[in-house]
RNA sequence: UCCCUCUUAGCUCAGUUGGCAGAGCAUCUGACUGUUAAUCAGAUUGUCGCUGGUUCGAGCCCAGCAGAGGGAGCCA
């Protein structure tokens, strides 16, 4: 700023104690009520949900270019912060300068009053500026930050893994090639893509999990974890499902699948309570406009037992409900969302652990039991979200993985560096994938993915 | 990718049996006011998603296409 004195936050002015002169504050234009001798401005930026009252003296809007002073406009105030002597507010700034940066016109698309989310995801540009998406963003920002304080706490190595990777059988889903081919004129041999002639020397894509980089770590920090972005090509099409998300991902050595459950238990109440002391202002709008009742059900959930059931204990519950379910329950078969919802929502009635799925439902890596037809899995189901946290103990034994391997149609040369780890000095580990986002729709209420991540990418979506 | 629903003013949405295109908000003008998404009066605003069909006549019925939303699958 070419100005002298610095810029004070409205969220420090609105929790002021005492009278405070010459203050200068920035924002943008929420509403205007404009009188002959006196207007109103509600001005946010961004700090806090709330606004500050500028009084303006109407002598003051009338100097300069004020016709442009609206609904969005962005301005520049200097005052006194005064004790409000209307209901509404404790503080309001009483201006002795308004300049104007940045107005509008009657073209400005966000006006005051409520608009759909569907509408606001065609301005994602503009949306941040309204209350929902600041609360939104403000609690994103304060929940990463919480996430890396609960790791970081407990003595954790965080781990930068690889965006662009060579893996393509990590099982986890399709992947976003990476390449600096022309795809028009690609090399080829036996009329397939010579990948050896691309960039990196062969094929390459964007990572679908950190998970087995995650374990060398592991191998050598003891506990570690990941937090980045993380890509999937699959062409769905929910309102859980985003083209790019972020992942959380601990992995732990010397860890068992129970251990595992602990740490996950830990980690989901760590982050409830943090919200719920620190993001409280943007929590009790939630609470009001977008899921009432939010508040008691967090509160409810800090406190709350997370129960843990085997997968078998799970289709035995399955099949003694009465419930008429779209898809056969039967053993062997991946739970359906009614069925993980049927579960978490109203046999237990919150978070349940399920444990130990069948073998050949889950992914190579994760560790054999004994009864050698279930693996060391879990998966967090909570209510309206459904599944939200995955889970396993790893095959640390070289021969069962090498076994596993084949079985799931992998080539064990493929992942050499992976089964080196169990060749030399392995052993037992665990961890666990949390999406972010999922996260973040739980603790706000929000019900669509597109409505926490900033710009969002799903099919057909990577415009902003 | 499959199933269902929707698409009307800048936004949110009504539009009956096929018969003149509507409301609220926003915007503009004015009034009024220490106001609280202020209030009051007046004014402006339409390719009824697109293309074709049925009909004397289509926002409404039919077909195709496009876009959006919800559900399912896949998963985090």
């Amino acid at each position: 700023m070419h100005h002298s004195g610095s810029r004070s936050a409205i969220k420090e002015l609105l929790a002021a104690t005492a009278v405070r002169s010459n203050v200068r504050v920035c924002g943008w234009v929420r509403s205007l009520r404009r009188g002959k001798d006196v207007a109103f401005i509600a001005l946010n930026d961004g700090s806090c949900l709330g606004t500050l009252q500028i009084v303006v003296a109407a002598e003051l809007l009338q100097i300069s270019e004020m016709i442009t002073l609206g609904t969005g406009a962005c301005i520049e105030v200097r005052g006194d912060l005064v004790e409000s002597p209307a209901a509404g507010q404790s503080w309001e700034m009483q201006a002795s300068q308004v300049a104007l940066m940045g107005g509008v016109d009657g073209d400005y698309p966000l006006q005051k009053k409520r608009h759909s989310f569907e509408y606001l995801r065609s301005i994602a540009h503009l949306r941040p500026r309204a209350n929902t998406f600041g609360a939104v963003f403000r609690m994103r920002s304060a929940l990463s930050f919480a996430v890396h304080r609960f790791f970081h706490e407990r003595g954790f190595l965080y781990v930068h893994t690889p965006i662009v990777t060579t893996n393509d059988c990590e099982g986890a889903g399709e992947m976003f090639r990476v390449t600096t081919l022309d795809p028009l004129c690609a090399p080829r041999v036996d009329d397939r893509v010579d990948w050896s002639q691309d960039f990196f020397g062969e094929k390459a894509g964007l990572t679908v999990s950190g998970q087995l980089q995650g374990e060398l770590f592991a191998m050598a920090f003891s506990d570690i974890y990941t937090f980045g972005p993380t890509f999937r090509a699959e062409n769905s099409n929910t309102s859980r499902h985003a083209s790019e998300f972020w992942m959380i991902e601990p992995e732990m050595a010397f860890v068992d699948l129970a251990g595992n459950c602990r740490v996950a238990e830990e980690f989901f109440r760590y982050l409830v309570v943090y919200v719920l002391s620190r993001c409280r202002e943007d929590l009790e709008f939630f609470d009001q406009r977008i899921e009432p009742g939010l508040i008691d059900r967090l509160e409810k959930l800090s406190q709350a037992e997370f129960h843990r059931v085997t997968y078998s204990e799970a289709i035995d519950l399955l099949e003694k409900s009465e419930r008429a379910f779209e898809f056969p329950v039967a053993w062997g078969h991946d739970l359906q969302s009614e069925h993980e919802r049927y579960l978490t929502e109203e046999v237990f009635a919150g978070p349940v652990f399920v444990t130990d799925y069948p073998e050949q439902i889950k992914a190579f890596y994760m560790r054999m039991n004994d009864d050698h037809r279930t693996v060391a899995a879990m998966d967090l189901l909570v209510p309206r979200v459904g599944e939200i946290i995955g889970g396993s103990q790893r095959e640390e034994r070289l021969e069962v993985l090498e076994q596993r391997m084949q079985a799931h149609g992998i080539d064990p040369d493929s992942l050499n560096w992976y089964l080196d780890t169990r060749r030399w000095g392995s052993c037992p580990h665990s961890g666990f994938g949390l999406g972010f986002e999922r996260l973040l729709m739980y603790l706000t209420g929000m019900e669509n993915i597109r409505d926490v991540i900033p710009f969002p990418r799903t099919p057909g979506h990577a415009r902003f």
